[in-house]
DNA sequence: CGTTATCTGTCAAGAACTGTCACAACCGAG
DNA sequence: CTCGGTTGTGACAGTTCTTGACAGATAACG
């Protein structure tokens, strides 16, 4: 291991050399060869535009031994810009990691829980319900696999994967898929949610405050909550106290038209005298 | 984006002698063999696209033993990316992390796939598509990922799920979630779908008759697909030849409704005739 | 002009990868 | 429950790839 640090560092050394070297160029046209730093940057180009390349085939596109190839490899892998594998090179974004960054949901999830359990409390076997969007919602939707006399009728996609052959009647409205939220939304979405009527909504919403009622940062989002709240005889507003006081984008609907609020202890006493006295009924979870 | 590279072709042998020390001057290396992260990237898009493929296919797909592939899916594994069986491998789903069909899904998966890219070739870039429930029809779902001027409409569950944030603008129709199919059926399906109009159908069949046109199992969903092949300027039939023939329970579109279909080898001569009587154009994928 | 340092190609030993084989484990049919 | 065919496992051998050492070649420096 010694005289493979020794090696590296002379080649180290070598590098730095051979790079001031470059800036004092004898006009020699007759080297058939290139220089190392532009050997290199060839190999960076086929490998980037091809994504990989095996040894053999950069030692004959450079005209160099496979020896020197490697070379060059160690020393561009050393910085990071390509990865050696068994018989070649791979371009460095093809690794196999998991990109994948959608991982917030656990954040409250407790408290979010324990809405959706006092929400879903106040439904019946056979009612027919309405479930919006948003997590807090959908951790209503898991506490209703097996009601199997229930009727569901919804936009989030995650709770139609989570309900779907598993007990409740299930009714999707149509509409534009929007992944942000992975609900249906937009103007699509009133041609079917106008033909219905449900006992009981669920909705969720990005922000609630009590001027300006229901907001959230998406119009198609907007128009599709907004259509719900008025498809529904009793409508349950579900969210944490966090969203209480906030505001956001879009007018998505009144609270005039919020019978319910199932929220969490930590909600401000004089925002829920508020909500009360406009009619609203506040539950604490 | 995942580079699609198709370059397989020559897997005759091209093992051995050949590629012996740098004599191959011809420029481009027709023998290029894999790597194994490459070989492996192509067994992780094979049995993400087909949701799940038996030894022997990746076997003579990718050109290695079964011995060399059987060893790409320990790696694989231990890389929680997809989970073996007895007799192939299975996908995991991305989501949830867990488990999907049966190998046995992937019996009659090539076939399908071929008439589900024969399908897909047929559409342009900023096309707009209906997408009916059945698996064949799904294969072509899976095919349309990255098509991000695509505008898909669908009522088919998993297409939704297979398509969700990955490309094309989807539409959703809503209705009533049938279990069987996986699909969105019913007479509420008519409420949007009554309001869109899409270039191109791919629809599928559970039985095809020359005398009954097209039939399935369920009362909801002919009335849904029947909708659907109202509203598309063009509608092509993917459809097995195995279902050729065959009459179901309720019907569910006319014969001459369909322009297109594409369907597999097998199919017989005599059907075929008397389909292309009826102005239907018959692709044998 | 000679010396020195670096670069490059060749070589041999060792490691890694792949395919083949024999045998154990598993599955479905009768 | 047994049986026959299929699939998985481990060991082996052949091949390819990598590593480190060495020697010749090239260019810089005194």
């Amino acid at each position: 291991m010694t005289a493979a640090d020794e090696h590296d560092a002379e080649h180290g050394d070598a590098e730095h050399g051979d790079a001031e070297h470059g800036d004092a160029e004898h006009g020699d046209s007759l080297t058939a060869r290139d220089l190392a730093p532009q050997r290199r940057a060839r190999i960076r180009a086929i490998v980037e535009s091809r994504r990989a390349a095996r040894l053999e085939e950069l030692s004959v596109a450079l005209g160099v031994s496979q020896a020197t190839v490697r070379r060059d490899l160690d020393e561009l892998e050393a910085e990071g810009l390509v990865r050696r594998v068994h018989g070649g090179v791979i371009a460095v974004d093809e690794r196999t990691g998991e990109p994948h960054f959608e991982v917030k949901a656990a954040e409250a999830a407790e408290e979010k829980e324990r809405i959706a359990a006092r929400a879903v409390a106040m439904l019946a076997p056979d009612d027919t319900v309405y479930l919006d969007s948003g997590s807090t919602v959908l951790a209503a939707a898991r506490l209703l696999r097996g009601w199997d006399r229930l009727t569901v009728v919804t936009n989030s996609l995650p709770a139609i994967v989570e309900l779907a052959g598993r007990g409740p009647r299930l009714i999707v409205i149509g509409g534009e898929f929007r992944a942000t939220s992975q609900a249906l939304v937009g103007p699509l979405s009133q041609h079917l949610l106008q033909n219905i009527h449900v006992a009981t909504a669920f909705i969720g919403s990005y922000a609630v405050s009590l001027d300006d009622g229901l907001t959230t940062t998406d119009p198609a989002e907007a128009f599709t909550k907004k259509l719900a709240l008025e498809r529904a005889s009793q409508v349950v507003l579900l969210a944490d106290s966090r969203k209480m006081g906030e505001h956001s984008f879009v007018h998505a609907g009144q609270l005039e038209s919020v019978d319910v609020l199932v929220t969490d202890t930590g909600i401000d006493e004089g925002i829920v005298r508020s909500l009360e006295r406009r009619g609203i009924t506040v539950i604490k979870a």
